[in-house]
DNA sequence: TCTCCTGCCACTTTTGAACTGT
DNA sequence: AACAGTTCAAAAGTGGCAGGAG
């Protein structure tokens, strides 16, 4: 077995939602059509942007304010993903993993353990909305995950990531390759986390250090800056104008005073900056003119390269990252955190048989000569394999309400992103469906195909007992285009938070 | 009393529909 | 008619703060 039965309970419960995948299904005939992955063949390269800003934040202890409604991150996650296939389609997800399993709470000097962890909520993913696209579109420009939204409310149901107040959390990105129905391939699945990005989940912040920081650095803070006195000047200034054109402000005149605002702000930036706060300029430049991430990836040389099964247990997480964080190459030209790392789902992993490789959870536990394996091929792993899709329409309505109260297994996910391919595909070629045969069966293969769904079939005989045949997988892309869109893609909104229907 | 949470406030930025010009 | 650019109101995103719950 890849990984030993009895290994130690992975702390974060997302595990569960993996774990969806049925006993006994992997022999089936999915596991027979499928081959190895090819995501897990390429290096694959993971950067988050903006180090000097995280540095910052993370120096005084980052905090994220989490609402009822959903706050945004600030900073908030860009990533630069090199390495992938530019021709294959990637959905990209992030969701936040616990950091520790301590509580925390604020003495008025620093964050101090005050206790043992809350039990870790149901994962929700944020997929990213341009998911799913072709490689070179995520590899073209830094990907931002800017719109991912925190909350404490775990009723939930707007594809918020649910989080505990005053616990440590880190992001953590996820790569799903599309499997290829014509070329053979099943969907490959790389995940990478950021322990730069941890950051305490807070109600209110806590500490005046980063409320200054985000204020300084966050654009919609601006009224807050220089204790209030940019909100006094802009009325001031909105007054004369009203005063000296005696009408209404227009929106020309408001954006002349916000810009005075603005050339005032340069001048106070200095003052900023001397305080060692990061300006959002900064890292908009840096976005701008870091060259192309493929000329970033050539120049940063051979980054060693890690194999993590982070997940599995936090303390073996750990290990997973500092061996990461060692592998952060210093010669690197841009100011991005980057890591070069592989791992699976757990739950799968622990089921799929791996006769010939061996896991590496961290460098003292490797089998001899193992490690260097990995080191120098770090994606030598076994591809998810994707159950067999179940046509959701098969399913009584209690199945869908215990689906949307309970964790979300990752296939589930998966059909959701595919509803939206299937969408987005209609829209720029109405005769799509029609069977794809001839010259444009490649053309078919780039769509993301149909995704095999049998372990939200599984979750559902879990939560109902309600048995269901396991239909075979036999990369019949056909079979895909006739399955029912309407349901999943109603089901879209739900994980990604956007609107995607009228786009 | 203390800690944590909620709702509202004033302000800024973003978004997208409506409008205008070519 | 089609497209591109502009305008503008509404929506969304900020931290502060007062007050409530436990």
């Amino acid at each position: 077995m890849y990984v030993h039965e009895d290994y130690p309970y992975p702390l974060n419960p997302l595990t569960k939602s993996y774990g969806c995948y049925p006993q006994g299904q992997m022999n089936s005939g999915c596991q027979a059509s499928c081959s190895e992955a090819e995501l897990m063949s390429l290096p694959v390269h993971a950067s988050l942007q903006g180090r000097e800003l995280w540095e910052k934040f993370n120096s005084v202890g980052t905090e994220m304010l989490i609402t009822k409604t959903g706050r945004r991150m600030f900073p908030s996650c860009r990533v630069t993903v090199m390495g992938l296939n530019p021709k294959v389609k990637y959905v990209l997800m992030m969701d936040m993993v616990p950091f520790d399993n301590n509580k925390y709470k604020w003495n008025g000097d620093l964050w101090e353990v005050s206790g043992k962890s809350d039990p870790h909520l149901p994962n929700r993913f944020f997929i990213h909305p341009d998911s799913p696209a072709l490689g070179e579109r995520w590899m073209q420009y830094p990907i931002s995950f800017h719109k991912l939204k925190l909350t404490n409310n775990t009723l939930n149901s707007k594809g918020l990531v649910v989080l505990h107040s005053m616990h440590k959390y880190q992001p953590r990105l996820h790569i799903v390759q599309a499997p290829d129905p014509c070329g053979g391939h099943s969907g490959g699945y790389l995940r990478f986390t950021f322990p730069e990005a941890a950051f305490i989940a807070v109600t209110s912040y806590q500490n005046q250090e980063i409320t200054k920081l985000k204020i300084d650095n966050n654009p919609f803070a601006k009224g807050f800056r220089d204790n209030g006195l940019s909100r006094k000047r802009f009325r001031d200034k909105d007054m004369s104008q009203r005063s000296v054109s005696g009408q209404q402000p227009n929106r020309t005149q408001n954006q002349q005073a916000i810009q005075l605002d603005e050339d005032e702000d340069e001048q106070v930036s200095s003052s900023v900056e001397s305080t060692g706060a990061v300006r959002l300029p900064d890292i908009k430049t840096t976005s701008v003119s870091v060259s192309n991430p493929f000329l970033s990836a050539f120049k940063c040389g051979s980054a060693g390269l890690a194999c993590s099964q982070e997940g599995l247990d936090q303390s073996i997480s750990h290990q997973s990252q500092y061996i990461l964080n060692k592998n952060r190459d210093s010669r690197r030209p841009d100011d991005n955190l980057q890591y070069t790392c592989a791992s699976l789902p757990e739950a799968l992993s622990s089921r799929i048989p791996m006769p010939q490789q061996q896991p590496c959870h961290s460098p003292d536990i490797q089998p001899p000569g193992v490690h260097q394996i990995y080191s120098t091929q770090a994606n030598l792993q076994q591809p998810l394999r994707l159950p067999p899709k179940l046509s959701r329409m098969q399913l009584p309505e209690s199945v869908f309400r215990s689906l949307d109260t309970n964790p979300k297994p990752l296939s589930d996910i998966f059909n959701t992103i595919r509803a939206r391919m299937v969408a987005k595909d209609s829209q720029i070629n109405p005769l799509h469906d029609q069977t794809a045969s001839g010259s444009n069966r490649e053309a078919k293969a780039m769509i993301f195909p149909a995704v095999q769904d049998c372990g939200a079939a599984f979750c559902a005989e879990q939560y109902t007992g309600l048995t269901t045949e396991w239909p075979a997988f036999n990369g019949n892309t056909e079979q895909s285009s006739n399955e029912p869109k309407s349901v999943a893609f109603s089901q879209l909104g739900e994980y990604s938070g956007e609107r995607f229907a009228g786009k």
